[in-house]
DNA sequence: TGATCGATGCTCT
DNA sequence: GAGCATCGATCAA
């Protein structure tokens, strides 16, 4: 354990986002999110995204190829915050991935909450403690995990290799067999793209938005 | 345990 | 004006 390791690893770097974005997609599952705030730190383990690809994918924002006021930083640097607002009350967060001008990211859709649970439970508006066995409601989609760590519009374009929001690499490397792969959750309006097996998942895991 | 439905406001046609 | 990368309540079984 040198000087930078931690219990969940070490910090990612801007490097560890320019890759191809399915490549992308299955490393980010065990490594852990963290957010820094003046309310206290909050962090959970990656255990389930989705990824959305550009031009060649009707279920993405960027599918017309042409970047909006709202989804310009997904077509920018890999590692960035694309946060947007969804049915008039939830924030959903996405990783930005591919070469600038390609416009593709992952959604975060459901973490295993590590830190700060009585801070994530309180921005969920519940009751601390929580029920036992409910600790999974805390982050288990992609709005809960943005309400629970504090994501909002104020995150959209933040570089995602640094404080305040962060990854760590997680301790133990996945196997591929432990990675359980389908189709995504509703985008049943995208046609062909609906079908395609890009939601992935540690199998097994409990804190995933379903099984 | 699962299906259905309303809330709520931004984005794009 | 229509639809949406969701959530939680409610109702049926």
């Amino acid at each position: 354990m040198d000087e930078h390791s931690t219990q969940w690893g070490r910090v990612l770097g801007e490097k560890f986002f320019q890759r191809d974005t399915e490549s992308l997609a299955r490393a980010l599952l065990g490594t852990v999110l963290v957010h820094e705030t003046k309310e206290g730190t909050s962090a959970g383990r990656v255990v389930e995204v989705e990824m959305y690809r550009g031009v060649k994918d009707r279920a993405a924002h960027s599918h017309s190829g042409v970047p909006t006021a709202r989804t310009q930083v997904m077509f920018g640097a890999p590692g960035h915050a694309y946060v947007y607002f969804i049915y008039g009350m939830h924030y959903c967060l996405n990783v930005v991935a591919a070469a600038e001008g390609v416009g593709e990211a992952i959604l975060l859709r459901a973490l295993e909450p590590l830190a700060g649970l009585e801070l994530m439970t309180a921005r969920r508006h519940l009751t601390w403690p929580l029920p036992t066995g409910s600790l999974r409601t805390l982050t288990n989609g992609p709005g809960k995990l943005a309400q629970a760590l504090a994501i909002a519009k104020e995150q959209y374009g933040w570089s995602l290799w640094k404080p305040p929001l962060y990854f760590y690499t997680g301790t133990s490397p996945l196997l591929p067999e432990e990675i359980a792969e389908g189709p995504r959750v509703n985008v049943g309006y995208a046609g062909e793209a609906a079908q395609y097996p890009w939601r992935f998942w540690i199998r097994g895991n409990a804190f995933v938005s379903r099984p």
